[in-house]
DNA sequence: CGTGAGTTTGATTCGAATCAATGGAAGTGG
DNA sequence: CCACTTCCATTGATTCGAATCAAACTCACG
């Protein structure tokens, strides 16, 4: 299903990052070949090894991004949420997908050609300086990511998950929303769905946590932000 | 210690992939800000958290990236060798180193100044194409690497290894050099030392490794590329 | 209501870390 | 050249975190 840009995304998408400071021209060029595609929930977008025509930006819902062993395990490597791109740092590798992608829930994206896309970028260096960024700042995650999953523990992991998902509310209460399925999440974190109830639980005994469903409120952010539990 | 490049290193340069195609002229100028540096064995380099001003290409030895936790531990993130770049991707960031990088031999690198690499960039944004795939393909070795820490056992994982680092030697034989003490090693695939020997034992009980000293040798790397160990 | 996916809880097993000690190999200095 | 230190690797005993196996429980939904 792809169809031009709504109005709404064109005005969200030339204030991210990649597009901003430019003029009505370069970034009407810039988009001239996006379009809008939509997923149900569960929908499959990409596989692993697919060759990596285009690149995604998430207009509305949660897209997950994973691997999956040969046997059948699969481990989320990221969610990505609103307003954030995935995927466009293949547009200069092997033409490959190196993961998978599905919709968490329903979602919207804006997808944009590579080819079209190599093109406008090669017009100006200044385009590539973004991307460049965009990728360096990925990287950077990543390289965190691997730190985490080596020196840290599974409750250590999950704090330090739900402290960078918290946002404060009304009350000045940290709230996460968790953005997907517990056991979307613990993959996300790299345990297994039992552990990650188990770990909730230690994290809301200690008085870290409180738990109301779907949604979590952080007691004291900033003090545990330098905490190890043991 | 900061000296002009050698000619077997301009030589050398020239034929990596970020340079490569270049007329005289341009890559003259990509290497006049560049300068040699020499270290010692285990002389650190920089610091997490340095302002970066600089990236760095491997004349000869081995540098190890790594991070380090509050607890004193390290993991190392990767050993670069001959001929690669390592922190290429953080000129574009926060302009702060996001790892640590020492010395693990004697080591001789070319260090390219930041702010002249970028003008250099900038002035065509093919260069510019030239560093994003270096930098996908960072990306993509990243990916893999949660992958393998998530969705693999240590035995695994060290058997990776091995393989990724195998050459076929004189007789046919699949050889492999361990380019840094295995403690380092260890740490690299991500299991202690202690454990590191122990699998090392189990690979070569089960015959699918010889061990002499530092060099190892795998019996079939093709067979073992499907292979899981239980 | 039932059905089934998602979550929780409990018992057990397993992989790897930890603690502790020994065994080289390389390098230093008298 | 040998004693001595030091770093690195190995080996064994034990502990600990997390996976696995198994079973209940919850709750949204047809």
């Amino acid at each position: 299903m792809n169809t031009p840009l709504h109005r709404a995304d064109l005005e969200a998408l030339r204030r991210v990052y990649l597009f901003s400071g430019l003029d009505d021209d370069e970034y009407l060029q810039a988009v001239s070949h996006a379009t809008t595609l939509t997923l149900a929930p569960g929908q499959h977008l990409f596989s692993q090894g697919d060759p990596a025509e285009a690149f995604y930006w998430v207009a509305e819902g949660v897209i997950r991004l994973f691997r999956a062993s040969p046997q059948g395990d699969e481990k989320v490597i990221d969610l990505v949420g609103q307003n954030r791109f995935f995927a466009e740092a293949v547009l200069f590798m092997g033409s490959r997908y190196p993961i998978n992608a599905s919709a968490q829930s329903h979602a919207r994206l804006i997808a944009f050609d590579g080819n079209s896309f190599r093109e406008w970028l090669a017009q100006d260096a200044n385009r590539c300086f973004r991307l460049l960024a965009a990728m360096s700042a990925r990287m950077h995650k990543l390289v965190n990511e691997i730190d985490r999953l080596t020196l840290m523990k599974g409750a250590d992991r999950l704090l330090q998950y739900l402290l960078d998902h918290s946002d404060p509310d009304e009350t000045g209460r940290h709230k996460v929303e968790l953005e997907a399925p517990k056991q979307v999440i613990a993959s996300r974190i790299g345990v297994k769905p039992e552990t990650f109830s188990r770990l909730l639980h230690k994290l809301t005994d200690i008085g870290c946590v409180e738990m109301d469903g779907t949604t979590l409120y952080i007691r004291d952010p900033e003090a545990m932000r330098q905490t190890r539990i043991e």
